[in-house]
DNA sequence: TAGAGAGTTCGAGTGCACTCCAGGCAAGCG
DNA sequence: CGCTTGCCTGGAGTGCACTCGAACTCTCTA
């Protein structure tokens, strides 16, 4: 019965000074670099291993994860997934047919084809309301001119 | 540190089976007549009542609630707003200034335009998902017409 | 060798937006 | 008159996506 859907402020309010290339040439970081590359904290890096959403990050002999290239890749296409609106559960779903190796390719395939449609749905849904926006505030700048020279 | 922000699946998912129009030409409708029309719960609107969100809403002698048009006018538009990821918190400000009156309206019209701002930033964050949207779908398309011919 | 700093686990806590429940009242019907 | 239906309230519960805390280990520098 909900009519909405909420966004996370960090994804609306976020101020990308994130670095935009990789920390350096190496196959190896450290959470706390990926934390800043990605702008994910190191509670979520770590709770979305948890959940299961990465597929296997690396250990040094002591324990400490030690992210690749590869986990990168991983990430930042989550990344691009949650920031469509896909909830986690959708992304457990699409990390489960990657790790179910190549016969999964058509599933995977789908998922994101309907999640896709998705978007473009709520893309001109956004659309239509911005016409309300418009209206709005035109509205109250008219106010606003009258009230000036009035 | 959150990326993203949640889309409440009653969003995403919702069929639209509800009335584009109101339940007649009266003036006076009930809870459940206006959950009906609006799509939202009953448990919402009064909940919407509770935290400020409706501008004082009629009761008859016995204390059921009568909402009128002016009432589902006022739902429509932040149903758009919520629709835009606008935060109950936002529109819980925006009531506020209403509520005000006419002194606001330059505070209104600023409200909605970051907001309208925020809307086109995410318009375009969106658009420039779904090409890698595209490009992931396209990849695993190539693949299964390997699959299938190899 | 002591202390700082960064990492570890697992479980608990948070914030948002609902969503539900218990217990009760009022109107209409057979 | 009793029953069903629809509404009321205040507070508790839910689900999601983090976010934090406590207690501990490891490495590095002074």
């Amino acid at each position: 019965m909900a009519v909405t859907e909420s966004v996370p402020t960090a994804l609306r309010v976020v101020d990308r000074t994130i670095p935009d290339r990789r920390p350096d040439g190496r196959d190896q970081y450290t959470i706390s670099e990926v934390a800043a590359y990605t702008g994910l904290s190191v509670h979520t890096l770590r709770w979305y291993e948890r959940i299961g959403l990465m597929p296997h990050v690396d250990r040094t002999s002591t324990g400490q994860r030690r992210f690749s290239n590869k986990d990168l890749d991983w990430l930042g296409f989550i990344g691009k997934l949650r920031l469509t609106g896909m909830p986690v559960a959708g992304m457990l779903e699409y990390a489960d047919l990657v790790r179910q190796g190549d016969e999964t390719v058509g599933a995977r395939a789908e998922l994101l084809t309907a999640h896709r449609d998705d978007v473009r749905r709520r893309i001109a849904e956004l659309q239509g309301t911005l016409d309300v926006l418009d209206w709005k505030i035109n509205l109250y700048d008219a106010a606003e001119r009258r009230t000036e020279v009035g």
